[in-house]
DNA sequence: CCGATTTCAGTAAGACTGATATTA
DNA sequence: CTAATATCAGTCATACTGAAATCG
């Protein structure tokens, strides 16, 4: 992307105005656009990062969560739920992976339909020499110290309940 | 996306839950997790409502930006600058566009070198359309009030100042 | 000549639909 | 039999690189 040197305004704050005069209340439309191209920023940042190692952020959040399972395998429809990606983008990600030599197929012992996916040696080093750089650039965030990045997470999930990404905790009492 | 029933818990917590025993400190990467998801959801639901339109999120954006504009029209760079797409990105939404009658292309007769996009009538009477049905959506952010709202704007663009976006507002006294 | 504007060709990653083989 | 699992083929919108034509 070409960082064509910042406007001397923010563009999200002008069309918001000019929105306020024409249809009403803006602040949805300026909060959804803010997400987009904070999304953007981020994507193109942590996928920089991660080009030296062939992985894209998507394919280091797959080895991630292999890497965090006891057994380093995992059944590729259990990915995608985690991840909430579609099962052909699972597979996908997963043959990917395994071309890297980062992840093996494995038929799965407990439902003779599965695959497992498990990360390989290299997938363990790759992941850590990965993630060692993306905690070096603190994932894109240097903006926010670690209030504002729990303000951050505590708002974005009222919007993950909202749609049902999951359950909100239930009170065990 | 198949929605495949709300998990137990929150992948995004538990992740870093696991992140934290591992390497540390997981606020940056829980919030930017959580952005990616947020991003992916709103997506899907606003590309799903302007699908009726033939629209998608990205293109609605360009055409309201175009009727924001006094004459209806402005130069694909500036399109670019205020969007913050990449100028092939630009020439492909107005290509898209001009293919749906929705905007025109014209010769810009302050710069030889330059090319005006202008929305039509149609284009003016699609997005009153579009955005009624955004609005009645409220954007996808049925879960947050004003409040919440203006908290997520003003959090986001901390980080958009701070990759250069826009030169926060200078003092004019 | 240098630089800005736009387009084009080509590549890549991802999201999705619809169909299919396999197995619970 | 139905439903779940994974894959495949193919489509689509987008992002990008590199090169080129045009003009200031």
């Amino acid at each position: 992307m070409t960082r064509p040197l910042s406007l001397p305004f923010d563009p999200i704050e002008r069309a918001a105005h000019l929105w306020e005069d024409r249809w009403g209340p803006s602040a949805a439309m300026a909060a959804v656009t803010s997400i987009m191209r904070v999304q953007q920023v981020l994507i193109g940042e942590l996928d920089g990062i991660l080009r030296s190692y062939d992985l894209t952020f998507a394919r280091y959040e797959a080895l991630v969560l292999l890497t965090f399972s006891r057994a380093g395998a995992l059944p590729l429809n259990k990915i995608g739920e985690r991840l909430m990606v579609h099962p052909t983008s699972v597979t996908n990600t997963i043959d990917r992976l395994e071309g890297q030599g980062l992840v093996e197929r494995r038929p799965n012992p407990a439902d003779g339909r599965g695959t497992l996916a498990a990360v390989t040696d290299k997938g363990r080093e790759v992941v850590e020499l990965a993630t060692g750089d993306l905690i070096a650039a603190r994932f894109g965030m240097r903006a926010y110290d670690e209030e504002q990045l729990r303000q951050l997470f505590t708002l974005l999930r009222v919007l993950r309940v909202d749609v049902g990404d999951f359950l909100p905790e239930r009170d065990d009492t």
